[in-house]
Parts: structure tokens; C-alpha cells; sequence
DNA sequence: CTGTTAGCGCTTTCAC
DNA sequence: GTGAAAGCGCTAACAG
């Protein structure tokens, strides 16, 4: 049943069917009430497609995820899409979500047009990608990335700011007594992370010693590899600092392998709050990131793009440190 | 710029230049390449929604997850959206996901249309659920479901079949030589799985105590004290399986608490196989199900009810052990 | 407040 | 092999 024999049905005009259906004001009380009981009752549905095709909306919001960065690893997309979905769906948009396998159909002919698009920057990602992927600037666009903004105005930036927890942990550290804190990398010589430690070791009065900075990689067998290296020095670290969740749980293992305890000998600070550091023993302290809030930031700016032409906005989110059992009062010599 | 601008720029009138486009044989070769090569170099994109106006097809399939159940937990739905997406994708389709939090919505007037549905059944899905999400049986579906398709024959079903796993499981305790085996339920009653165990016990010749299966709950803590419980008995199990891994998680932790090692002292295996397993101390021996292999299979019998109108079918796909550390013999007296 | 009507941009007959 | 033209089902502008 289309809106014509809908129409005819009740005796109005498709004009008036259609106002009461879009909420419209110039429709009566009455009208809109017995348009609305009668669809329900014979089961009436507008036919979307023509309604896109004439309005020109989508009602439609995608979620682009070139790839799984370790920030923003595969429970985080579930976190985002959800927080997306439902800030979206209060407006009354739905999520397409892409979870960028393919990168080769960024500028794919015939993907569903959307009305905005939030974009998880990869840090691989470059602006010409963006104008890609908004079809060359057409689609509104909020970009979540790390830790700065990108060279593409017109996009509006969600930007992860993970000094703070980082320095955080370090300061939590101090606090437990440790001076001399080793750090475990992920592997990304550029890291913004990495450069923030000597400051935030120096904020807490500590010194920085370069051989305790080691550049691992991703997988809990690289951080293990690394914390072993550190924890057989001559001099080691009391207490590690770990990138990534996954690092933190193979320095744990390193720990014991050399029969050293977590937090009595050697305390360990991770960084994502992934499931996994619940879970682990002892529970991970580690530094989190309010994925929800995250994607509810991302969304609104967008929203507010698609819904009022709001010029982009650039929004900064901390991270804050979660503390669990890993980390400890450093042991008395 | 639209259809009949591109074509008018070309000197070739609308029908030739959409059916060039749609890859339809009866247009000539030279032509076909002409418009490809302009349309790139002008550009020039169909509008998606006049198309599925007047084709009646919407490019999409809809990947609903009512909600979280325990066997698809947070990371399964990426690696299942992933495998929906990839399949879907090389045909054409792109993926529409619901993550169903507000479960008010399944007939929302104005959701997005698709072509078909995969739907993740929660244990308390029902037929008429089903009916509503497919707008009363007008849309292929595929339910995910365990362990048996749901009374609705319109719809075709991939049902996963945790048995065989949980049997491996079983079974490798027995060989280890352990022959009093705990079980740790996730606290659904009426659980297949709780019931199966008598009789894979049975098939390894080896007797059920009642007293050493118990329904913990979903927590880790729940699973600690279930376990605690199990090992304080007099005659305590020297192995523990638990329904998921965030309960054999805490199963590990309980036999550390009370002083005992694992596998040395107590084995434990797990069930579910999420990211946690790998990374707890020991790594976890545990049951995985194949995810992307659900997910590619869901959507290939989805399409070809989509495509080809092919009856809908039923698939079954087993599980299978992951082999870890957290199970060993079982200690000599 | 309601009815009438002209498109939205495309695909698809039907002629040629 | 190509062109002309009739819709697909809806919204919105205009008239009343």
C-alpha cells in the first residue's frame, strides 16, 4: 500500500496523509490522530526511498572505521557504535557501519549515501582520505582521532587527549614511592606518549632514564619480551608503565617468570581498560578512555552540523586512571 | 549533476547512459567504457535513492543484535559485523547494524529498509519478534541462534551447536586423568549445556556428582566464589569447567586464593574463547566458536534467499577446543 | 486546515 | 544499440 490508496482509504488528500505523518503543525489534532491510528491499523509504512529521494535526507549517519587502531580496538567499536547509534537514533538517524577491511572502497561508486559521517582516524589517515570518504567535502564530517586535530577544516574534531591519564599514572606512581619507572611501548617510534614521559616523569620530580623506555610492539609476547629486558637490568625498574592493556598483561607474566610478584615486587600500569584488565590477575590499574562519551560527543557536533549547519567545533576528552591491584607501594629495599 | 545532465553532456540520452551503468549487455561496448571513463572524470554519482525508488532495492543488510547475550558477547558483534559486511559487501550491500539497546523499536515506523535481516536471537527472542523485525514476514531473515532454530519457518536458521566443544573439553580433562570435573554455570536453569554434561561425562566413563555443578551468574566474582566453593569441599574436583571465560577467569583466581596453582593443583577450561583467554595467567584453555564462519554463513544463506528466492535453511556449526595452558594431568596423590 | 499537482533522479518498457 | 517517456512513492509549494 502506497500513501495514494492510504490516502483514498480515509478520505484525505496524500498532501495531508503525508503532513500528519511528518508531525506537521497545518494538520487538526483530529486529522493527525486518525492518519496515524488507521496507519497502525492496516499496517501502513511510507515507503523510505522515495521519501529520501525527495527530501534529499538519508536519515542515515555512518560510522567509518578504517581500520582497528590499537586505541580504538574491537570492543571499543562496539562501545562507539552503540554510543553513535543511540545519540543518532534520537533524531532519528540509523548507523551504517563500515569497518574499513576494504580501504579500497573509500570512494566506492554506490555505498549508501549518509547525511554525516563520524570517521575513527587511523594514525595512518590523512586529510586527502577525509575528503575522500565526505565525497570531496559534501558530507558533514566528525573526526576522532589522536592527539590533535587534522590539516582538514571542515571537519569537526573529536581529539583523544591521553596525557592526562598517562601522567596520572605516573603521578600515582611517584606517589607509591617509585623512582625509577619503566616504560613499554607499543612500537610507534612517533609516539606523542612516549615524548610526553620525561616531562611527566620531571612534573613528579623524577629523573628520565632512556634505557628504561623501551618501544615493544603490540602483542602480550612483545610486552612480556620487553619487561623481562627491563626487570633484568642491573638497576630496574620498580614499576612499569605499559601502553597498551595487552602490554600490561605480558609485563605481569614477565614478573612472574622471574618470580618477581605483581604489585609487591614490581607494579604494572596499563593503558586502554580493555575487558582484559579486569580479568587478569592481579586487576589491571590502567589508564581508560570513556568510549560513550566519545562517540556522544562525536555524534552531537555532528548532528549539529547536519541539523543547524553549526560551523566545526574541535572538542578535547581526557582519560583518567582506573585503579585496580597492579600498582603498589614500591618494596623497601 | 544528475542522470540527465551526465547524459546530456555525453550527447546520450538517460536510458543508455543508466544502462551502462547497471552493466546491462545490450549497450555497446564503447559506450559503456565512454560513460564509465566520464563519469569518473566528471564525478558523476547516481542518486542511491531514486535507484532504490525505482528498483525496490535497498543495497542493504541488517545485522540486529536484540541484545549482548553471553555467547556473543561485545567482540563477537565486531568480528561478526566484520564477516556480514565483507560477504554482504562483495555483493553489493551495505551493512546497516542495530545494536538493539532499546528494544521498543523493533517495528520503529521509519527504520531504515533493508533487504534482508540477520538477526542474533537473544534466548528470549520469540517468533513474534521475529515477525516484527522482518515487517510481518516481508523480509528474508537469517536467526543466529542456540542451540535450535526458533518455531518460524519463513526464516533461515544458523544455529551453533556448543556441544561438541564442551564434549572436547570433557573428554581432555578425562585423558588427563582427572575424573571428578566441576561445572560452573552461567545461571540460566535451563541451560542445554548444564543438561548435557551427565552424559558427556557418561561418554567418558565417568560418573556426575550434582554437588560439583553449580549456577554462579556472569561476573568473574561469581565465578571466584563458585569455585571457592567447589574446592572447599571434602572431595574437592581436580578440575573445573566454566560455561564462559569471565567465570573460569574467576576460577583461576579462586584456586590462587586458597593457596593452589593452576594446572597443578586444579585444571580449569573455559568456554567462549574472547580476547581475555589468551592474556590470563595461565593462558586459557578453552571452547571457541567461529565467529566470522557464523557470520559469512548467516549472510550466504541470507543472500540467497535475497537473490536467488532460495527456502530457507538450517545450519549447524560446531565448536571446538582451544588448547592453552590452564588444563594439565591431574595431580598424583 | 486541506486538496492538487509538480517534481525528486532514476530504471525500464516500448519504439525505432 | 539507442532514444523517448512513463512512472516509482513521496513531499512541498501553491491555491483555496
Amino acid at each position: 500500500m502506497n500513501i495514494v490508496e492510504f490516502a483514498r482509504l480515509l478520505n484525505l488528500s496524500t498532501g495531508t496523509v503525508s503532513r500528519a505523518l511528518n508531525d506537521r503543525r497545518e494538520v487538526s489534532p483530529q486529522t493527525r490522530q486518525l492518519v496515524l491510528e488507521k496507519a497502525e491499523e492496516f499496517g501502513f509504512r511510507r515507503n523510505a526511498n522515495a521519501r529520501r529521494l525527495v527530501t534529499g535526507k538519508n536519515f542515515l549517519i555512518r560510522l567509518e572505521c578504517p581500520h582497528i587502531t590499537h586505541v580504538l580496538s574491537d570492543r571499543y567499536v562496539v562501545e562507539l557504535a552503540r554510543a553513535v547509534e543511540e545519540t543518532a537514533g534520537a533524531s532519528g538517524y540509523d548507523l551504517h557501519l563500515r569497518l574499513g577491511t576494504r580501504r579500497r572502497d573509500f570512494g566506492a561508486t554506490d555505498t549508501l549515501p549518509a547525511d554525516g559521517i563520524v570517521l575513527v582516524a587511523a594514525p595512518e589517515t590523512t586529510p586527502e582520505d577525509i575528503e575522500t570518504i565526505t565525497n570531496n567535502g559534501r558530507t558533514p564530517v566528525v573526526v576522532i582521532c589522536e592527539p590533535q586535530p587534522l590539516d582538514y577544516v571542515q571537519a569537526s574534531y573529536v581529539c583523544l587527549d591521553t596525557i592526562p591519564g598517562v601522567g596520572e599514572a605516573i603521578r600515582k606512581l611517584a606517589e607509591l614511592g617509585h623512582r625509577r619507572i619503566g616504560y613499554v611501548g607499543s612500537g610507534r617510534p612517533g609516539s606523542h606518549v612516549r615524548a610526553a614521559i620525561p616531562r611527566l616523569l620531571a612534573e613528579c620530580g623524577l629523573p628520565f632514564d632512556p634505557e628504561l623506555a623501551i618501544e615493544a610492539g603490540v602483542t602480550q609476547e612483545q610486552g612480556c619480551q620487553a619487561a623481562v629486558q627491563l626487570l633484568e637490568k642491573p638497576d630496574p625498574p620498580t614499576a612499569i608503565f605499559a601502553r597498551t592493556d595487552v602490554l600490561a598483561a605480558g609485563a605481569i607474566q614477565a614478573a612472574y617468570s622471574l618470580g618477581l610478584t605483581v604489585p609487591g615486587d614490581v607494579s604494572v600500569i596499563g593503558h586502554d581498560n580493555i575487558e582484559v584488565a579486569a580479568l587478569v590477575n592481579p586487576p589491571l590499574t590502567t589508564v581508560a578512555i570513556d568510549i560513550p562519551q566519545v562517540g556522544t560527543a562525536a555524534t552531537s557536533a555532528l548532528l549539529a552540523m547536519i541539523d543547524q549547519q553549526s560551523p566545526p567545533t574541535t572538542q578535547r576528552l581526557g582519560t583518567h586512571l582506573v585503579v585496580r591491584a597492579s600498582a603498589g607501594p614500591v618494596k623497601q629495599k
